[in-house]
DNA sequence: CCTTGTGGTTCATTATTTGAACCGTTATTT
DNA sequence: AAATAACGGTTCAAATAATGAACCACAAGG
């Protein structure tokens, strides 16, 4: 791998953590040298992607992609445009929504309209979604291209609950019934206790670029209602693409 | 530099753009070999920090920053938490207030208030600000280390209007002031016809990582009411770092 | 006071980055 | 319509930068 690539997944570790990190266990966890893993951490401190802690000398992400986002949601207002269509969804739903985003090989949380139920499911806003275990990565992974589908299925798929399909043609089943209706069910593919359904958001070309998925509660989520609501997931993405690329050319 | 130093640099170059880039007007702007813009754009895009455009193949900022700003401002709600005190202070000074932050060796603009008056001043989110030519730049530099002053002062310092203070002395005298005070004022010394003041917000350590301005047009600001507007900022920037910085330890 | 851990550094060895020259294609220009 | 210039992208020997074992100095714990 590249050193650019190894200094970027060693963000990545970093983004991934929840707590500063000591450069021991982070040259540990990251599998690089601990000269090496310095040298990575000073040139990305040095670009603001990280920061060290004055006291502990801990490592933790920096301020500089906070800036980068301004920057690119300024001229792609993704979570600006669909902000208010997950707010309705959420509303109509009466469950929590979560709008995801395609990236860097991921797909990605990236704004959460909590359910205004007390009970209701929570979502961590840059969470990554496993293309085979979540509604939302199902709703992408259907509208791909075959060939992407393939290498996506090809490597081994991870179990996340008892309920997760970690073989690839039952994966493809599910796949097939959401082209087919438009929107994706999983159930408790990923977390136990929870239901969700979700659309792709398409661009122009017809390529997937993210999703929005309805998360519900098992105990509120009979399979009528998480159709009706995968309906209402598929209008609300369609409007936000409509709305975001119809701006553009 | 280091390899990573100059992907990062690179990924700099294509945030300050605002339009997407070709391959071979990037290598001319960064000065680096084609096959090495290459290179380092197909790491940045693996890992979503660049995209390219499907159709005209030119490249610009990816979605990644937004999933890692996400994360950072889940762990470090800065913008979150001095919103608030922005608008109450582009309410109370009528004017716009901009809000910045240091990372990466720049302090660059992260959240802006327009001000409710028709003739107002536009600011960019992203912009990064000069030191030396900003009431941002020198509320930041008057309360940083004496040293890292010298250092700051030390390479010479870019004209961007008739009245931008070039001279690192002149420079000097206006920190001194600005230590007085509390707050900056820049006349003009950015661009001709805005006058701003500007506070810094200090961590607990003493160490300023950010400021406060409020930027007015020339033709409503006397000095008396920029004074007036300075002490307001001071005020509201350390109501920043209170509440900031309250909350943990 | 010895052990084990930490963050950080050194420098000969090694592996990666580099860039001139090269494709094939697509706009311009003549 | 031919010629030219510019584009995005690729190749591979030469040059350079990355690597990591061994090394500090220090702190905490036994």
């Amino acid at each position: 791998m590249s050193t650019i690539g190894k200094a970027l997944s060693l963000l990545d570790l970093i983004s991934e953590l929840d707590k500063d990190i000591g450069l021991s266990d982070l040259a540990r966890l990251s599998a690089l040298d601990k000269a090496t893993a310095r040298r990575f951490l000073v040139d990305l401190e040095r670009h603001g992607f990280v920061e060290q802690d004055e006291e502990t000398r801990r490592y933790r992400l920096g301020a500089a992609p906070v800036r980068l986002a301004r920057l690119r949601q300024a001229r792609f207002p993704f979570v600006a445009v669909a902000a208010p269509f997950v707010k309705a969804l959420a509303e109509e739903a009466g469950e929590t929504v979560h709008l995801s985003e395609f990236s860097g090989g991921r797909l990605s949380t990236i704004h959460v309209e909590d359910s205004a139920q007390a009970h209701r499911v929570i979502v961590d806003p840059g969470a990554v979604l496993p293309f085979h275990a979540t509604a939302s990565g199902l709703a992408y992974l259907a509208f791909l291209p075959p060939g992407e589908i393939d290498r996506a299925l090809a490597r081994p798929l991870e179990r996340f609950s008892a309920h997760t399909a970690t073989d690839a043609d039952a994966v493809r089943t599910l796949l097939r019934e959401t082209v087919e209706r438009g929107y994706s069910i999983s159930q408790q593919g990923f977390e136990i206790g929870v239901i969700s359904a979700a659309a792709p958001i398409l661009t122009p070309g017809g390529r997937p670029m993210g999703a929005l998925a309805v998360a519900a509660p098992t105990a509120r989520a009979d399979m009528a209602r998480m159709h009706e609501i995968g309906r209402k997931a598929a209008a609300a993405a369609r409007g936000i693409a409509e709305k975001y690329y119809g701006g553009r050319t």
